[in-house]
RNA sequence: GGGCGCGUAGCUCAGUGGGAGAGCAUCCGCCUUACAAGCGGAGGGUCGGGGGUUCGAAACCCUCCGCGCCCA
């Protein structure tokens, strides 16, 4: 079959019309009933509000290339595409259109804003997804799902209620990082902990008490000033008490040894509703916690500080306190580390209050296990150890959260205190009032890998495609959505964790390896790139970057080169048409030197490749693709082939024949990773509907052929040396010369690719190319030999050699060289001896004669 | 403060005991009927510094310097 192609590849005409026919053709649907084994991945869900960046393409990219792959290989692939809800983030959203309209939620009542809520998820909620099919992913839409839904909210209160019957659920009054702008409770994790500068005061609340703290305003709430029980300093002074400044309030010295009496003065002041550290310290001790400040965090302690937000009340408190004398040193500014709000920045308060947690313990015990044991792999291994830094010291998880849009607490207030936690399919007692909290996404994200398969119940697709095969997602995120799935799963699942192996890739930066960032300005948009350069291009850079574990640096003129090398398949591809290249029949029993050579080349890629898929090394098979399409293949193969398919013999059909199955392998080989390009050239090629489910390329072994590749080395060693002498003569590549020639094989093939005519009658060599291993090409330049170029090549070489036989004599005269290496090292660097003093010796002689 | 990791060509990175590599960038020459998104050729590195182990170190060990990330 044959088509006419343009000159350059033109993705924006293919992509979406080839994505379309694809999921038309229900291509990327699995089929829980099928006889193939299953490959299975849950897609990392993205977040509701988001929209696609790098990060995003490069995991997705990744997926997909895993995913396309098993499709070829014959597995049952099932790659499941969803989003989570974003508890925080959607509900500012919403929140934020309300304001405008001058409402809050509160106006709305909890059930409207949810219905709003709603509303704006159908109508600019899942932007991602879309942006998804531009990038080719070949997921199942026909099995998309969204932690809001009925199934998955299902499960979620199937095992809230397991865990809350197991004990493994329970409600306290606990110091949880609080965002006071958010005003919901956030988990360690939604913490992010940067250096700022602030300020330390020391504050004298007695003759011997001097205290030091970054926030000053919390005094108001200190119940103790702890100091360590070893120090000598203030051992006499445990058991007594001080008046705490501002309040008139007395408070207990207490000995902790949790107080260090190195830093600042040694007396610690404790303020038990503010300081998780505190909180201890109170516990440990029995003191008091008083609350200051509202959710707002604004004080509420009364006095002249009532109603002041957290950062006026700290210079007011600061200046009170100086007017007394008590100030006694104030350091600012004062660089220290600072939680903030991973979702909108704010500062985050450590605040009392009650809240419901997981326990844990036993659960991550067994997440640690599993990868302990070897039931679920990490790639790459290295990072196994901060897996396990996470999990063997993971602190309860708070998973209630003051918002609205979520999962509500399945858990009922009656009279008298009574609790009830509810199932899904049972009802609260009449007159019992639910808890308004919602849960954590996390806790829904957790039980992804099968809330999404069906779970609680045993779904065909449950049976078929559990545990999945690999989970693909950033090393940042391994210790937190990893781990609790890993939790969850093996709670759920009777001890089957939800993965067989974790796949951890890095973050993407830019061409400097420096963090893309808004306020730095090198955010690149990959939708952007796949309009300037095509989805495969993109693709193609991020893969190729792609180390296990590593972050991935990229930049516009890779993208531009990965868009040349689809440009340059493209090109191959339409060449290969142009001139009779086919995929019918067997291959030819009788290969030429040339061909036997290239499929000999490219079944070693084939089995580089599979290597590299195989061990998550993305970068690796992509270069190993690269080279073998673009030097074997087009620098050299299809040179060499030009003229014999113009000769059109029965050579040139062989040929045709065995570029045709060249350009067949190698595109199913490239399909994984750049899915548009090859499809619209396999297609064109084979005549073919598809190359999605094409079989994957087969390693051959028995087209190995060595002495075919020490032939065609030869042939390009004889024409790189006759270029680079020709271009060192200044010969215009145009230009044809005369050449006297010896070599036992190609010499047609070389004299094309070199340039260099037969000798005619009035053939007179003027320059003298001797080559390694006697060969030789005597060139005629018709007198205009430039022999000082040509001493300085031969020079350049002579040094060369002289460093390599050099360096081999110097092992050579090392007794203990020859004593202890191996035999096979010794004889190695003999050979290399020989080869280097041949090599003199015949540039020895090239110089004699120009001279 | 604790933990993990990195330092190889101008940039980004492979290479983990036996000839310093790739892509991009740079320089020179070319519109060579697949491709100028291209072709041919070339230059460029005391492998962060120092010490050690070894017949042999970019690689293994120690130390110093610089950088990054996570946690507190």
């Amino acid at each position: 079959m044959t088509k006419e192609l343009p000159a350059q590849y033109p993705p924006a005409d293919v992509e979406a019309r080839r994505y379309a026919q694809w999921v038309h053709d229900r291509l990327f649907e699995a089929d829980a009933s099928s006889e193939k084994p299953p490959y299975a991945i849950v897609i990392p869900p993205p977040n509701v509000t988001g929209v696609l960046h790098m990060g995003h393409a490069l995991d997705h990219t990744i997926q997909d290339t895993l995913i396309r792959r098993r499709r070829m290989q014959g597995y049952e692939a099932l790659w499941l595409p969803g989003m989570d809800h974003a508890g925080i983030a959607t509900q500012n959203v919403v929140e934020r259109k309300l304001a405008a309209e001058g409402l809050s939620r509160h106006d709305l009542g909890r059930e409207k804003f949810l219905e709003k809520v709603w509303e704006w998820k159908a109508e600019s909620g899942g932007a991602i997804l879309g942006q998804m099919k531009r990038l080719g992913d070949s997921v199942d839409w026909s099995r998309e799902r969204f932690t809001m839904d009925a199934g998955l909210s299902r499960a979620v209160q199937t095992i809230f209620k397991r865990l809350f019957d197991d004990g493994l659920i329970y409600r306290a009054n606990r110091i949880i990082n609080w965002c006071p702008r958010c005003l919901t409770a956030l988990s360690d994790i939604e913490v992010e902990h940067s250096d700022k500068d602030g300020e330390l005061v020391y504050i004298r609340y007695s003759d011997e008490i001097v205290v030091a703290t970054t926030r000053a305003e919390t005094m108001l709430g200190d119940t103790a000033v702890a100091v360590n029980p070893e120090d000598e300093r203030y051992r006499h002074l445990v058991g007594t008490e001080v008046e705490l400044p501002l309040t008139g309030r007395k408070i207990p010295i207490v000995a902790d040894e949790h107080v260090d009496p190195s830093f600042g003065t040694g007396c610690v002041k404790v303020t038990p509703a503010h300081d998780p550290n505190d909180f201890e310290i109170g516990q440990r001790h029995g003191l008091p916690s008083i609350t200051i400040m509202d959710e707002r965090a604004i004080i509420t302690a009364h006095g002249p500080f009532l109603g002041l937000d957290r950062y006026e009340a700290r210079p007011a408190v600061v200046a009170a306190l100086r007017e007394q004398g008590r100030i006694v040193k104030e350091v600012r500014p004062y660089n220290h580390s600072v939680g903030h709000c991973s979702r909108c920045g704010t500062t985050v308060e450590p605040r009392l209050s009650l809240q419901w947690f997981v326990k844990t313990g036993p659960l991550a015990q067994a997440a640690g296990d599993a990868v302990r044991d070897g039931r679920v792999k990490i790639e790459p291994a290295e990072l196994s150890k901060r897996y396990f830094a996470w999990v063997d010291n993971m602190h309860d998880w708070c998973i209630s959260r003051q918002l609205w849009w979520g999962h509500r607490i399945p858990v009922y207030y009656g009279p008298d205190g009574d609790v009830v936690c509810v199932g899904p399919d049972e009802q609260p007692p009449a007159g019992y009032t639910q808890d308004t909290d919602v849960l954590d996404t996390w806790f829904s994200s957790a039980l992804w890998p099968f809330s999404t398969l069906g779970w609680p119940d045993r779904t065909a697709d449950l049976e078929k495609f559990y545990p999945t095969s690999v989970l693909v997602t950033g090393y940042d995120i391994l210790f937190f959505w990893v781990a609790r799935m890993m939790m969850f799963g093996l709670y759920a699942m009777d001890g089957t964790p939800p993965f067989g192996t974790i796949a951890l890739h890095g973050m993407v930066r830019d061409q400097f390896g420096k963090k893309m960032s808004k306020s730095f300005g090198n955010v690149v948009d990959p939708l952007d790139w796949v309009e300037r350069y095509g989805a495969d291009a993109t693709r193609f850079t991020l893969a190729r970057g792609a180390n296990p574990g590593a972050d991935v640096a990229v930049s516009d003129e890779w993208a531009a080169g990965s868009r040349n090398f689809c440009n340059k398949l493209w090109n191959a591809t339409r060449f290969a048409l142009m001139n009779g290249a086919h995929v019918e029949g067997d291959l030819p029993a009788e290969l030429s030197t040339v061909d036997a050579w290239i499929l000999s080349r490219l079944h070693a890629t084939v089995a580089a490749v599979d290597t590299a898929f195989d061990t998550y090394e993305f970068a690796k098979a992509c270069d190993a693709l690269y080279h073998f399409a673009w030097d074997d293949v087009c620098d050299w193969y299809l040179e060499l082939a030009k003229p014999v398919l113009f000769a059109e013999g029965p050579e040139a059909e062989a040929t045709k024949r065995v570029l045709g199955e060249v350009l067949d392998t190698l595109l199913r080989l490239l399909h994984p990773v750049i899915p548009f390009v090859t499809e619209e050239l396999w297609t064109a090629l084979t005549g073919v509907d598809t190359v999605v489910t094409a079989p994957w390329p087969a390693h051959e072994p028995k087209l190995a052929n060595p002495a075919a590749e020490a032939s065609v080395a030869t042939l390009q060693y004889v024409v790189t040396e006759v270029r680079r002498f020709r271009s060192d003569q200044g010969l215009k590549p145009s230009q044809r010369v005369a050449a006297r020639v010896n070599v036992t094989e190609h010499e047609p093939l070389i004299r094309n690719l070199a340039k260099l005519d037969v000798p005619g009658e009035d053939f007179e060599a003027s320059a003298t190319l001797s080559l390694t291993g006697g060969l030789s090409a005597e060139i005629d330049t018709r007198g205009t030999i430039d022999v000082a170029a040509e001493r300085a090549r031969l020079v350049k070489d002579q040094a060369a050699a002289e460093k390599e036989a050099a360096q081999c004599r110097a092992k050579l005269g090392n007794a203990e060289f020859l004593g202890k290496a191996p035999d096979h090292v010794v004889d190695k660097i003999k050979s290399r001896l020989a080869a280097a003093e041949a090599e003199l010796a015949r540039i020895a002689a090239a110089l004699e004669k120009l001279s």
